[in-house]
DNA sequence: AGTCAGTCAATTGGATACAATTATCTTGCG
DNA sequence: CGCAAGATAATTGTATCCAATTGACTGACT
């Protein structure tokens, strides 16, 4: 534990969510408190605590005395959380074409070219850099609020790209990142909004959320529930 | 401890977000977490852990080797939640004027009916009644997530109004949910959510959120932070 | 052979004990 | 009389311990 955070939990909460998000743990795998206590040097209690904030954000799923794993989001689900991600990027850009702050496009335009930059490469760091440029946005709203919001939305949509999507590359075309700064820039919420749902649904259609069938439950859910106690 | 909740987290938790959310235990009022456990008849581990969750729905804040805190939103955070909200509950107008479930105005109108048999009485019931209702229109577009976003937020603007209104009384015009109704079932996303920023901007108004000075330190802010360490 | 009951191991739910940090109070000095 | 420094008390941060629940395995019975 080099980590010197302010408190070890944020530090078993933040490792543990990189931990996720870059593939390292898996959708589905187990998480006993004991045993990622023992990896860490910590004891069960700040595990537990970590473990309590992932299943807040959704990254992580606890079972009443069964222990708590990686979520496997649904399809239904993922459908929800890419609704929900749409809705609150468009709320963010019709707030950025009213008020977008100074340095807003400086900084902007210096993640952009630091997404070209890995442009190619697949690995986590692209697709931090991927889901960063979003929350960067939010960011410049100056509303923390929305901004933890689009943060906990745009990490459950990287989890669910690792389930359901096929390749990681290009998760986000940098060019449409330009786009979407150069619409806001204009003014224009109509078509920064258009861009990035576009944007998002390419994201969304990669994921293949709506070609295959669905989860075991909703499936069964039509066959009604006399057996369901 | 009568209650026999999943856990004793859960009921913990939900008592003192009831006991918030009413006004019983006031915004700045410390939580000390063995005062808290003793009340209650349980260790100071419970209520730990029904205080993280508590943190990250924004209605208490810990700090750290301090304890825990009854939340005391500045007029900033109180403004920037109010924002989200806003924005939150026009994307379920949205939502809804595309793919009401049938039932809905059913239930909708009998909520309406519910806080109209309570009108006038300015108790915790009436309170909690104005929120239900923009719950349910969040549960009504059948995405848990947008549901679970909008109920914190509809929280935290219930612990504002507790700091910053005069009075709770019609904190929601009733008369203007039924209105909402009606906009969604004519179809006319515009009109509802017309209807919806006065309705918000209303309560938002009654809470005297930009008439006064700001949080201290937001004053402060304007003058450099040469100081600040 | 399939189903059900009973036992056992594994893991979490919860409580208590100890260490570290912070705020308060006291005391001494200028 | 005001201020600073040190001691003390209170509270949180963390670890460990016990109990309760769950899942799997085994074995008997239909």
């Amino acid at each position: 534990m080099s980590e010197d955070k302010a408190t070890l939990t944020d530090a078993v909460h933040d490792l543990l969510r990189k931990a996720i998000i870059e593939q390292a743990l898996k959708p589905g795998m187990r998480l006993p408190e004991d045993t990622v206590g023992e990896q860490f040097g910590v004891s069960r209690t700040i595990v537990r605590h970590a473990l309590v904030r992932l299943e807040h954000e959704g990254l992580v799923i606890t079972r009443r005395n069964r222990g708590a794993f990686v979520a496997e989001p649904s399809r239904d689900e993922a459908q929800n959380v890419f609704e929900v991600r749409r809705c609150l990027e468009n709320d963010v850009i019709r707030l950025l074409c009213e008020r977008m702050p100074r340095s807003g496009y400086d900084r902007l335009e210096a993640h952009v070219r630091q997404e070209e930059s890995v442009r190619g490469k697949d690995g986590p760091v692209s697709i931090r850099l991927a889901g960063e440029f979003h929350v960067l946005l939010a960011e410049l709203t100056g509303n923390p609020v929305l901004t933890r919001y689009v943060s906990e939305v745009v990490l459950r949509c990287s989890l669910i790209m690792s389930l359901y999507a096929r390749s990681h590359s290009s998760d986000c075309a940098v060019d449409e990142h330009s786009q979407i700064i150069e619409a806001i820039r204009a003014g224009d919420a109509q078509r920064a909004i258009q861009i990035m749902e576009h944007h998002l649904g390419a994201v969304a259609g990669r994921a293949e959320l709506s070609a295959h069938p669905d989860s075991i439950q909703s499936i069964l859910s039509h066959y009604g529930k006399e057996l369901a106690q």
